[in-house]
DNA sequence: TTGTACGCGTTATCAG
DNA sequence: CTGATAACGCGTACAA
């Protein structure tokens, strides 16, 4: 009972080849009826289960998907948890590796996992990542490859994206709606696409009601609560302040919303603020604030059926791009005009 | 280019045999020189990796680790970031796979990785769980297995834990300290150890201080801010209501904080409130919940350091068991007595 | 209907 | 110092 049993074993159990048990055991259309329920009965007894090591080295598929991700926090770890669901509904194991935010350890993983461990990745590039020789290498095996959230147009892949730009937008022209004027952003690492595509829906926003950008109102810092405080701070300490504050984080709106009551600024009436990520956080506290939801879960389940399309498909797939849109969850940090009926909690 | 190159491609091409490539490829001490040389040049023009299916088919190991959690929030991300941490380190690769606190999802995700996939578990079992076959087949296999964090009595194996106890009588004793006379508790699921021993700690507590446990007020409800909400209400509504809560999770600190609020009652004056697992949001919610701190990172660390541990030794180490300490953060919620110097933020 | 022989990529053993 | 051979567990042409 040590050892797991194998087909030999029960080969030599019952005076059979090893080619009559494995065809029995998968069904095969073409083996005596008694020599199957041997075998079944057999296999069941000795609680048999093929090597899947084996299979993988013969069949050259190991059917685990390799997923490699910055980091676990809230809203990736619904992501993950939608790749999971559909993976393992199709057959295949997730194997998931967190880079951390790190270049070096990113590199890492996935020389890991291409050592013959997984037939294809799903990825989201952390923050520090400007090259990207070691994802390319996947390319150059074949392997299907799959880029989620953190989508770079560096890497030529089938993805799935948030309509970052869309989100930006929306957060934006609601605090003009609002009244608000002078409108200052907090957005992310300069290299990061999401960071950017956010900005650009603010932008736009700004210029479809005319108003001009200030440059000083555009604050590049990290994703990190402290910088947001510090980042707001300053701006809070301009000779002409901002009256209304979009964070493209929640982390970072609390970091500003910190700021904010430090200064004894009350929101909204003295300063709007809104955040990105509909994290439960924002209507706990008080008051709550305004994010913009990312279906994050929906997300993760796009990116594991992209993937395993193009598993099953052989033509180019890189072109293929699916958006998602956010949805603004407005609260009490941006709401100075009481609305007609759209309050969310 | 396509196919990756192995250890017969370079053999061919150099004339010489796969065994000789196989040695100069490891540092074999009988090797000439030359041949070495010429071997590492073409292995590295190829590109050459091993082939890690080949490699554990023929060890029998696959220097993976198998972690089954059963969600992935705040707490448990963290441990998972201590165990890939050490895991890494010690040249594993760690595969992750959440139960979703599901019994079904957590047989199947155990199965899937013991076919030869792992070389052994680390393991944080599902609430849902009451029979534990599945991970007694494990040791059948005399693989090694780690439990953490959720350790129980019927799974006799080397465990990390959290010393819940002391955590719940931490936070009971600064609720009488503070003056409270009829503290509450909300308590996880029945049959979860971590659930009672928190419980264990705030009746020892309770003792400790000659007051009487009322069974009215320990309410046992799932891990779920809803669920708390509602619970909180109810004890709200109680003839002789409670003066304080301690609930064993902060988000069930969020649920009755919420419905204290509703009930316009003010914390710390009217109602004292304790929480546990010191999540970021105890902090940033008004006011600041006081909650009981556990390492999770370290003990994540801990719990893979245990595992390569029990791979490298050969006797029982189902005796072995660490216990973290856990630590009070106090925060307003649960301070009326102003403090000397211990105040934490 | 069943068995033989081979290959997947690697290493260990033994012989030269 | 190097090479041939067997083995890890399985699937599959091909032969019987």
């Amino acid at each position: 009972m040590d050892k797991p049993a194998t087909i030999k074993d029960i080969a030599r159990t019952l005076n059979v080849s090893t080619s009559t048990v494995s065809r029995a055991m998968r069904n095969a259309p073409d083996v005596n009826i008694e020599t199957r329920k041997a075998v079944m009965a057999l296999s069941e007894e000795l609680n048999y289960q093929p090597n899947k090591l084996a299979l993988s080295l013969k069949q050259k598929q190991t059917h685990n998907i390799g997923v490699i991700v910055p980091n676990l926090d809230y809203v990736m770890a619904s992501m993950v948890k939608g790749i999971d669901e559909v993976a393992l509904e199709a057959g295949y194991t997730v194997m998931v590796c967190q880079s951390n935010e790190s270049f070096g350890r990113e590199i890492v993983n996935t020389r890991r996992l291409l050592d013959s461990l997984v037939d294809g990745f799903i990825i989201s590039v952390s923050s520090e990542t400007k090259v990207f020789d070691h994802f390319k290498k996947i390319q150059e095996k074949k392997m299907p490859m799959v880029v989620f959230d953190r989508v770079t147009p560096f890497l030529m892949a089938p993805r799935v994206r948030l309509d970052n730009f869309d989100g930006g937008f929306q957060a934006t022209e609601h605090l003009v709606e609002q009244g608000y004027k002078r409108i200052a952003i907090l957005a992310g690492p300069k290299n990061l696409g999401i960071s950017n595509e956010r900005m650009d829906g603010y932008l736009a926003a700004l210029k479809k009601y005319k108003l001009k950008p200030d440059p000083d109102l555009i604050i590049h810092c990290d994703f990190n609560q402290q910088y947001a405080f510090i980042a707001t701070q300053e701006l809070l300490s301009m000779k002409k302040r901002p009256d209304a504050i979009f964070t493209i984080s929640d982390r970072m709106a609390i970091g500003a919303m910190l700021a904010i009551k430090e200064r004894g600024l009350k929101m909204p009436h003295d300063i709007g603020l809104v955040g990105f990520n509909n994290e439960p956080i924002t209507s706990l506290v008080t008051p709550g604030i305004s994010s913009v939801d990312q279906p994050a879960f929906e997300l993760g389940k796009v990116a594991a059926k992209l993937f395993i399309e193009s598993m099953h498909h052989d033509g180019d797939m890189s072109d293929v791009e699916e958006t998602l849109k956010p949805k603004l969850h407005i609260r009490e940090s941006s709401l100075r005009i009481q609305p007609k009926n759209t309050r969310s909690k």
